[in-house]
DNA sequence: GTAATAAATTTGACACTGTCAAGTCTTGTG
DNA sequence: CACAAGACTTGACAGTGTCAAATTTATTAC
């Protein structure tokens, strides 16, 4: 049977090349991502995507604001299920940031690689999809830190700590990557952020 | 005055290749980073380094080694002007690891970017310098993580707890990259070390 | 309904890159 | 000195990003 010649025009291409992009990212890990690959999962031309994005740095900031609202969803379901009281929350919303780090592990790395951002290097759409999400996403963890702010002296150094905490975790020992491999066994995220022995205010 | 031709020996490509690349690196970011650069800027053909790395990603993990060395010196000089209580020698090997996260801020970045770590993937000579090299800045900071752990129960958390926050924090907030982005001050990493309230036993 | 315009593609080309194979030059060994 | 091994060079190919021109489709105005 004679397979229908997609028209010129796709209808939601951009939506359909991080979707492609999201994929390959699975399959394949970071350097399984191209604008020609994606271009050809979606079904049209090499070229086509230089409509939507401004070049292939453009299409990454893309996912990687689809990463910030998965991300964001997980720390806010995780946060749906605790009790009340701050302790609970703020372990709460760092089991869901552990458990998206594992869970996509490839994702969450590309996140996170080290890229010049700023605006004038994107096209507006990505830049705005990117900010709000990244954003959202982070306001999260910011939220439940608040409690344990303890004055303006110390500005944010409880969310810092939290944060570093949480993310250098999640960086170095969840999911497959584990830098520093040896014998004894890695204690889960639960035992550590105890021993900070916050206290809300 | 006509240049002479370098014969077709070099002598020491394997070193002029890291070199080239380090220099890349510094300049241009890790995207300026290729084989066939590093070939030029060594002197040879783009065919050269074939010869010395198991393919690019060998020269990547020649140069993520050459990193942990100039890594561990600077820890090890941040020990060394440090008094002998243990929290002062925890604190200078983490001002250390902060200070080369500043100073070679895309080095470091580079260091820990996601990349498979596998014996068979690089020649020989590359995986025997990572792996020592790695180790042994590594090794520094745990040996400073030794006086504060409580005992088998807890296995490594105050070493994994140091790690993921100093690492963390280099990752988030050193150097250019200050990847949330807001008018309050980043509190020093100094402020936050002293927050963790940890015991020597 | 038609014409004009804008949007959204496709086609083709070029430069850069990694990698491979064959060939050539240099060094080391017997 | 001859041979073998090491260390390159030359040439080619596939994949990639990006650009420009051409073509098709959708939208808008009348």
């Amino acid at each position: 049977m004679t397979q229908k010649k997609r028209p010129h025009h796709h209808g939601n291409l951009r939506e359909a090349l991080i979707l492609a992009g999201l994929e390959l990212m699975v399959e394949g890990g970071p350097d399984a991502l191209s604008l020609r690959k994606c271009a050809a999962r979606a079904g049209v031309s090499h070229a086509a995507p230089a409509h939507h994005f401004k070049g292939l740095s453009s299409l990454e900031l893309a996912i990687v604001a689809r990463g910030h609202a998965m991300f964001a969803e997980f720390m806010i379901a995780a946060r749906g299920k605790a009790e009340d009281a701050p302790h609970a929350q703020l372990s709460a919303i760092c089991a869901g940031y552990i458990q998206f780090s594992c869970e996509h592990s490839a994702l969450f790395k590309f996140m996170f690689l080290p890229r010049e951002i700023r605006p004038d290097l994107f096209d507006s759409v990505t830049w705005e999809q990117f900010t709000i999400e990244s954003s959202a996403s982070y306001q999260v963890l910011r939220d439940a830190c608040l409690p344990f702010e303890t004055g303006a002296a110390d500005g944010l150094a409880t969310e810092v700590m939290v944060w570093s905490l949480v993310h250098g975790y999640a960086m170095l020992f969840s999911g497959q990557s584990r830098l520093a491999s040896h014998d004894v066994a890695i204690p889960d995220f639960a035992q550590i952020l105890p021993m900070l022995a916050l206290k809300a205010v």
